[in-house]
RNA sequence: CGGGGCGUAGCGCAGUCCGGUUAGCGCGCAUGCUUCGGGAGCAUGAGGUCGGCGGUUCAAAUCCGCCCGCCCCGACCA
C-alpha cells in the first residue's frame, strides 16, 4: 500500500475522552472512529488487525473440528423466553418491532439460535459429536460502555457450541477449546493466563476464562505467586488471616449507643474489625435470610448468586426493623426467628465476637457460632483479599486486572432441555442435548495486545496481528536515489508475499517518523541519503532500540529472517500448550 | 440506574464566574515559494446553527429552565 493513497487518518493530539492506552491509540492511529456510546466505525487499518485476529481464531477452531456458521443477529423474542433469558437479559437487550409489531431483538449472543437449530435437525446419538461455531456481531445495550473498543455496544464474538450426546462428549470438547484458545492468545502475541471463572446468566458448571494482564483490564483476577491457582474474584477463595480473640468469658450485652458500622464499633469497643461479625439481611425469593461475616470481610455476590440464584438484594431498612425488631446497624443472629441464618465458612472456627443484639444500641459481644446462635449452613461468602493465602499452597495470593479475552463454559443441558432439543441415544431413549458453549471478544485481542504492547510513542503490533509487516520510510522522496530505492524494495517486498506500506508522501521526515512509531508496524526500513551513500538502508524492528545498517539488496532476506525467528518462538510456545496454565 | 465532569472550526483548547464591537489561539486543511534524518519556515486563504429548544434582557457563547449527546467512577459480560 502506498501511503499517499491510503486512508489512514492518524491524529498528532490525543482526543479527550479517550482514556485507557488502546483506545486512545486506535483512535490516533487511524484504526477507529467513533459513531455513538460504545459503537465504533472500523477504518482499513483497524479493520485489517480485526480480520487477522478472527482469522486466527478461525483457524484454530477449524483445527479442533469447528464449521462456521453465518446466523442472523435479528431474532424473535419468543426463542429468548423459551429459556428464561429474555428476561435475564433484561435492559442488556435491544429490542425492537417491525413493521406489523412483532416484537423482535439483536441477539446478545447465539446460544438460543444454535440450539433452535439444533432441535430441528439432531435427532439421533449419531448425529454427534458437532462443533457449530460464527464470527459474528453481537449487540448489547451495556449499562455502560467504555474503555473504547474494550466494551462496546456492539462487538465481534467469536462462539463455539459443542453438542454432545454425554458429559464425556462434553468434558473432550470442552478440552479441545482450552487448547485451542491457548494457542489463539500465543499466536496473536499476548500474555495471558486461565482462571476458574463464574457462570453468570450462562448457567452451567465448570467454566474457565482467558485473562490478559493489563492495568485497563475490567476483570478482577486472584493469582497464586507460587502454585498455578488463579481465578476471577467473583469465584476466588483463600485462607483468610487467623484472628486474636478477645478473651471473653461468655456473652454480655453492651451498650453502643448510635454505633452503627464496623468501624465505629470497633473503634468505640477498642477492638479491631475482625472481632466484630457483620450480620446482613438479605430477602432470597422473599424470605429473609441473614448472612454472616467477618468484620473485615466482604459478601461476595456472586457466591451468592451461585448459591440461591440471583432472585436477592439487602432487606430494607423498614423491613429489616419488622424481622429483627432493630434497626440497620445492631442486627445479629441472637434469638431471630423466622430467617434462614447462613454463615461464611471464615466464621466456622471463630470463637468470641461481636454483633448486633437486635436491639437499638446494644451489641452482644463474647459469641460463638452454634452455642449462642443458631446457623443453618456454612457457605463460602466472602470476597478474597489482598494479602491472603492461597489455599493450595498457602503461599500468598496477588489481585491483578486483567482483559476478560474469552470464557469457554460447560453449559450441560439447560438450553437442550429447555427448548426441546433432544435426541435418541443408542438404547431407544430420549435425552438433552449436551452443549458447550466458548466465546471469543474479537476487539478484545486487538485492544489487549495493545495495551500490552505499546510505548509512549505509540503501538508496538505483534507480528501476527499487525495491519501490515513492513514500513518503507523513504526520507525524501524528492530525492531520486532515495525514492528509486525505495520503490524497489517496496516491489520486491511485495512480490515476495509480505504486507508492506511505503510512505511516498513528501513530507518532512520528522513528521513520517511519528506517524510510523504510532502506527506500529514490525519492522521499518529507512531509507536515507546518507545511508544510501554507502549503499545501506536502516532496518528498525518496532519494539526493539536499534537500528541496523544493511545493504539495501539484503532487506528483504534480513527482514524474512527476523520474522522467521518471531515464528520460532511462537512454535515453541505452541509445542507446550497441552499441559500448561500460565503463559508470559 | 446512582455519582462526577464536559459540549465553542476536522482535532486540542481559551473566552462563560463578572452579558456589551467583527468569537479567539495552536494543530490540521488549501495555494505559492523555500525546506527535507524525529511532528519544517514564510506568506495568503477557507472553515463556526458557540449541543438543541425556550426564557430573562436594549443586548446572551456568557444568566435561568428543560432537553439531547459524550466521557469518567460504582452493580453485568466477550
Amino acid at each position: 500500500m502506498k501511503l499517499s493513497q491510503a486512508f489512514i487518518p492518524t491524529l498528532k493530539e490525543t482526543p479527550s475522552d479517550a482514556e485507557v492506552a488502546s483506545h486512545r491509540l486506535m483512535l490516533r492511529a487511524g484504526l477507529i472512529r467513533p459513531l455513538v456510546a460504545g459503537v465504533y466505525s472500523y477504518l482499513p487499518l483497524g479493520w485489517r488487525a480485526m480480520r487477522k485476529a478472527a482469522q486466527i481464531v478461525r483457524e484454530e477452531i477449524d483445527r479442533i473440528g469447528g464449521q462456521e456458521f453465518s446466523l442472523p443477529t435479528l431474532s424473535p423474542k419468543e426463542l429468548w423466553q423459551g429459556t428464561g433469558r429474555y428476561d435475564e437479559f433484561g435492559d442488556l437487550i435491544f429490542k425492537l418491532k417491525d413493521r406489523r409489531n412483532r416484537e423482535l431483538c439483536l441477539a446478545p449472543t447465539h446460544e438460543e439460535v444454535i440450539t433452535d437449530i439444533a432441535r430441528t435437525s439432531i435427532r439421533s446419538f449419531r448425529d454427534m459429536p458437532q462443533l457449530w461455531y460464527q464470527i459474528q456481531l453481537k449487540h448489547r445495550d451495556e449499562f455502560r460502555p467504555r474503555s473504547g473498543v474494550l466494551r462496546g455496544r456492539m462487538f465481534i464474538m467469536k462462539d463455539s457450541y459443542s453438542l454432545d450426546a454425554d458429559q464425556e462428549g462434553l468434558d473432550a470438547a470442552y478440552h479441545r477449546h482450552r487448547e485451542a484458545y491457548s494457542r489463539i492468545f500465543i499466536r496473536s502475541g499476548l500474555k495471558f493466563f486461565v482462571v476458574q471463572a463464574s457462570s453468570g446468566v450462562m448457567g452451567g458448571s465448570e467454566s474457565e476464562e482467558f485473562m490478559a494482564p493489563t492495568a485497563a483490564g475490567e476483570d478482577t483476577v486472584i493469582r497464586c505467586s507460587q502454585c498455578d491457582y488463579a481465578a476471577n474474584l467473583e469465584v476466588a477463595q483463600s485462607v483468610p488471616k487467623p484472628v486474636q480473640p478477645l478473651g471473653e468469658k461468655g456473652s454480655r450485652k453492651v451498650h453502643t449507643p448510635d454505633q452503627r458500622t464496623i468501624d465505629e464499633v470497633s473503634a468505640f469497643l477498642g477492638c479491631r474489625p475482625e472481632n466484630l461479625m457483620k450480620s446482613l439481611l438479605y430477602i432470597i425469593e422473599d424470605k429473609p435470610v441473614m448472612i454472616l461475616i467477618r468484620g473485615d470481610h466482604e459478601l461476595n455476590e456472586n457466591k451468592l448468586m451461585a448459591l440461591r440464584g440471583s432472585n436477592f438484594r439487602p432487606a430494607e431498612a423498614d423491613e429489616a426493623l419488622n424481622i429483627t425488631g432493630a434497626n440497620l446497624g445492631f442486627l445479629g443472629p441472637v434469638g431471630l426467628k423466622d430467617a434462614e441464618i447462613l454463615c461464611d465458612i471464615g466464621l466456622r472456627e471463630q470463637t468470641d465476637v461481636i454483633t448486633g443484639a437486635n436491639e437499638d444500641d446494644y451489641h452482644l459481644v463474647g459469641l460463638t457460632p452454634e452455642k449462642d446462635f443458631q446457623v443453618d449452613s456454612y457457605q463460602d461468602l466472602r470476597h478474597v483479599k489482598e494479602g491472603e493465602n492461597c489455599i493450595h499452597c498457602g503461599k500468598p495470593l496477588n489481585i491483578i486486572n486483567a482483559i476478560e479475552l474469552g470464557h469457554i463454559f460447560k453449559l450441560g443441558t439447560k438450553y437442550s432441555t429447555s427448548l426441546g432439543a433432544t435426541f435418541l441415544d443408542s438404547s431407544g431413549e430420549k435425552k438433552p442435548i449436551v452443549m458447550g458453549s466458548y466465546g471469543i471478544g474479537i476487539e478484545r485481542i486487538i485492544a489487549a495486545a495493545i495495551e500490552q504492547n505499546h510505548d509512549e510513542d505509540g503501538i508496538i503490533w505483534p507480528l501476527t496481528l499487525a495491519p501490515y509487516e513492513v514500513h518503507i520510510l523513504p526520507i525524501d522522496m524528492t530525492n531520486d536515489q532515495v525514492s528509486t530505492v525505495s520503490k524497489a524494495l517496496y516491489a520486491s517486498f511485495r512480490e515476495h508475499g509480505l504486507e508492506v506500506l511505503i510512505d511516498d508522501r513528501e513530507e518532512s521526515p520528522g513528521k513520517k517518523f511519528k506517524d510510523a512509531d504510532l502506527i506500529g508496524f514490525p519492522f521499518r526500513i529507512n531509507v536515507g541519503a546518507r545511508s544510501l551513500k554507502e549503499g545501506k538502508v536502516e532496518l528498525k524492528p518496532r519494539h526493539e532500540r536499534t537500528v541496523l545498517q544493511i545493504d539495501h539488496k539484503n532487506a528483504l532476506s534480513a527482514v524474512k529472517k527476523m520474522m522467521e525467528e518471531r515464528h520460532d518462538v511462537e512454535r515453541e510456545k505452541l509445542e507446550k500448550v497441552s499441559e500448561k496454565n500460565i503463559f508470559t
